[in-house]
DNA sequence: CGCACTCTAGGACACATTGTCCTACAGTGA
DNA sequence: TCACTGTAGGACAATGTGTCCTAGAGTGCG
């Protein structure tokens, strides 16, 4: 089929969310694809390889934000998405086993690098929009700003196991604004 | 010998610094430090709980710090720490190769949990202090704090692949500092 | 229809690694 | 002398990897 490929990045973004990078054998992919080893084989030439594809597949599906301000609106969405991402969607699963591989994995190397930048990137645009608006000082580097909103939430799913819930979302908002001058206000209510 | 345990831990160590965990074999770790694969298992009961004490022993080499102020000074400090463990010393190698298996490790995820909430807490009472001091503002949650300095860090280091050098170093002590409306100065000449 | 081509399933295979088990040996203290 | 402990070395079954070969199904072309 023309699917095969697409069945079995499915099945390895499954068998990786639940049993952990350490439980994923070809044969387990076999078996929860449908597709014979013989043929996972022929469409990658292994594991690693395939591991990029799934990757780079599961973590492609990026919630087209678009930033229009005020700041603490469009940090709270780019906040809630993220949180979600690294805690429930299977990219935030998939992407902590590949760190440990992306130390001496040159292709998983560049595919988390690329996926880290652009996410970065789009960080960055809400501050850059925000100088724009006046919303804060302008001499501020966005790149900057970004990383050191998006870094605690990093840094609790892969280092400290914190939860990444609705309240430490806010308090990522919260500081973030206080910390630039910018205008904040609670989210409105549900 | 005593110092069996010593002499294997400082092998896998070695190994995993410079080959990965994907290169990591028993056989390896053997050949390493001498010790025989038998007397290995005898110590530890598999693989992983050897790479547990490893981690342990491995990162709880800390500099013990005691934050005097100012805070830019005290948080440059901590971060020229944090930047030359996370890129030199084995910790940092050891920690990303890690953090993938923490997923689905009970042991990996306490012992990655201790020693980043032990961190965490180091780097709050930075903060503490400078409230105590009046240097910053007393409503401030040193955790979060604490959090939004050192989440850059480990993001370039696990995820994007930056540098972390003295240029980092210092943009994060300014961009603290600016932040919490502390007094800022440039470093003193070397 | 006959034929070539491509994709797939299935399995055999050599090789590497894990974790267990057994034997042998060296040192140490009663 | 004897028991105990820690170590070296190797055999072993089980599991996983990546390669290779065979066979069959579908598709397009003359």
């Amino acid at each position: 089929m023309v699917h095969t490929r697409q069945v079995v990045i499915d099945a390895v973004a499954d068998l990786l969310s639940t049993d952990g990078l350490a439980h994923l054998t070809m044969d387990a992919i076999a078996a929860r694809s449908g597709v014979a080893r013989s043929t996972i084989y022929r469409h990658w030439p292994d594991r690693v390889e395939l591991m990029v594809d799934v990757f780079e597949s599961v973590s492609s599906v990026a919630d087209p934000l678009d930033p229009c301000g005020p700041l603490h609106a469009d940090l709270r969405a780019t906040g809630d998405s993220l949180a979600r991402g690294l805690t429930e969607h299977r990219w935030g699963l998939i992407l902590s086993c590949l760190v440990g591989t992306a130390g001496h994995d040159d292709e998983i190397h560049r595919a988390l690098n690329t996926f880290g930048r652009a996410r970065r990137a789009e960080s960055a645009e809400i501050f850059s929009r925000a100088i724009t608006r006046g919303e804060i000082r302008s001499d501020l580097d966005p790149v900057c700003e970004a990383e050191r909103f998006a870094g605690p939430f990093f840094l609790r799913r892969l280092v400290t196991a914190d939860t990444l819930d609705a309240d430490f979302v806010e308090a990522q908002v919260r500081a973030t604004c206080r910390a630039l001058g910018a205008p904040y206000e609670h989210p409105p209510a549900v």
